[in-house]
DNA sequence: GATGAATGAGTGTTCATTCAT
DNA sequence: GATGAATGAACACTCATTCAT
């Protein structure tokens, strides 16, 4: 005999005074170290609230579910390596496709700096719920605002092949620990990859 | 999957009579069955025995573990692929590049062919385990043994850079579910993606 | 409501100034509502406090307990239909043994109009503690106070079994939600119930 | 991140062996002990489960839900009371409507013996609950078989206040823990009020 | 070897109540 | 007085695993 809620009606509180946002912030960042150190198995709601300083019940104040945190996680994550790309690809100096191709893979490579088991967990459980599509779409959004100059008339899934080659090979890397991961060895061969595909559809 | 000891051996009794063998098989098939119709989470251990028409008992007669059945069914995969990918690479008509990239993309994409979400559920599962390396020992094995007339002078990294971004990309698709999985644009994509890479590496 | 201190008075405080009288009119209306639209399940402190307009805080300034909201609606839902019932019983041109019963039965079920569903759930609810007989009050002594001449040398468990004969079936009809509940052929079974034990009893 | 059921498609254990039926039965004997000591709000899956001296695992294995288990406890005792019911109103010598009243009055206070905070429990339980038609279709049908030549062409609503009138009554006794409760008073009232109600009915 | 009833630790989630502001 | 963020005990329920038969 559960709560069993009849018409939900109210929405979880969405965080407005600093104290609240603080919160936030502490629980986002005790579910990064407690995937990180436990893995997905080990994130659990009273780990989470534990780690956090917090009662589970503030943890329920700010999300609807379990399932709501490592969205919220993995927003977080996408929009900063987002923020890195923007930066990377909008420096003037990166003309050339070597030159850009080159600027993203490090600002993605940097991105998975440190907590890479908490990004693999968030990865993993992200999409082993549905909300891939809904976490993905700033990705998206980035990869349709570039500038048709560089990207000549791309289709849809030439931009999938393009972004998931880069991204699958760097957390291929990461999840099998490879040591070349942070070497210039990877950057190079990583950039030979995109600029020969790149050349390859121009090509045509 | 709570207590999980130390590192368990992955089968409990090599089947060695004709019997053993089939009740191996009939689990193994449940187990896919399960996982395509209900998913990761659908997947428990009672589940399995029932549609295997087995008991419970008897299925950890043969499996030390739920984690063991899975990767179980994960080499299974794993292997049907390399065959197939042996059988294509090894046809002597495909001499060029595109078209032994061809036949490599296409082996790939029809290993993942029906049940596609049982393969989603398998690699999520065995990434959030730690047997990922275990499963593709023979994928690495596999690259390691192609003539080195094909894959002239290639360094460990370029080996890698290929082999991930072609299995990451098709993962990618179908951990996505994107509608164009099995389309020919996308096997055109694969292949020019390879193909590009690999005159990328020659042209240095 | 878990740990349900000694034996907690009703009300906190008597609301003396207009204010606060306004303020318990508003938490016990808000109260009824939520019963209404969501049943038992639905009536949480939060809620009440929300629909009410007031925050959890100040409903803990006028009620002691969760409970004490339901005691209060419960007595306040009494005190009504008393008041019905007086006025219906005292109606001069109602001289026959039918015609009193008629009056009391359409006073009772009057009561009970609007509101079943939260009506019920505060019958439910009150007879679920312990606050039966506190709530009761009132209806015996209403009933003690009728007019021998009325009830002629009645003794005291063929009033106890004249009223609840009556109220059960009443409350029997909201409970189960019976369609026939506000029909005129439920108030003529109700009458002839009644009626025929009068004259039972007088025949004796 | 609840289990998630995607599609139940299995029912729960029916029990078919001597040793199920047993533990069936372990379990709503603990549920009527709980409920008896400590009233519905401590009637919880695991004081039952711990009453009943079995896990609450087992517990799950022969009831689908908390619920279930009150519904078939509600089930019980309408059954025996019936049963009761049954062997008084078909005695031969109770031909008189009076001595058919008395041996029904009969049945069911003597019904209504022991375990009465259960009993109270058990009904409030299943009337809060959607189950209360369900629980209460033998009674229904019970009534619906008496012989015409008795209840002379009663209709619904007749019917129904005949019961509830009746039950209600007793109920409230037991509910209010009236003294008169098993007295022969009581029991002449009640008859009376039935007696009084036929005759108005027949009367008419 | 096979069975399947039993286990029970562990999980997500709720909600009455408090108290610092 | 009023607020509402925080609390945390408590609950229903699951499922991998064992072991007596």
């Amino acid at each position: 005999m559960p709560p069993r809620r009849q018409v939900p009606e109210t929405k979880r509180r969405v965080p407005r005074q600093a104290r609240s946002a603080e919160t936030v912030a502490l629980i986002l960042e005790a579910s990064a170290q407690i995937l990180e150190a436990r893995g997905l198995a080990g994130f659990t709601t009273n780990a989470v609230a534990e780690r956090a300083g917090v009662s589970v019940g503030t943890l329920y104040q700010y999300f609807d579910d379990k399932r709501a945190i490592l969205v919220a996680l993995a927003r977080q994550e996408v929009e900063a390596t987002l923020t890195e790309l923007r930066k990377a690809t909008t420096a003037p100096e990166e003309a050339t496709v070597e030159g850009r191709a080159r600027a993203a893979v490090r600002a993605i490579v940097n991105g998975f700096r440190g907590r890479l088991r908490a990004r693999k967990a968030v990865v993993q459980a992200v999409l082993a719920q549905g909300s891939g599509v809904e976490v993905m779409a700033p990705v998206a959004a980035f990869i349709a605002a570039q500038p048709r100059l560089l990207l000549p008339a791309f289709t849809d899934v030439q931009l999938f092949v393009l972004s998931r080659a880069l991204l699958g090979t760097i957390r291929a890397a990461v999840l099998e620990e490879q040591p070349f991961f942070r070497s210039r060895a990877f950057e190079d061969e990583l950039v030979r990859l995109i600029a020969g595909y790149f050349r390859a559809i121009i090509a045509t």
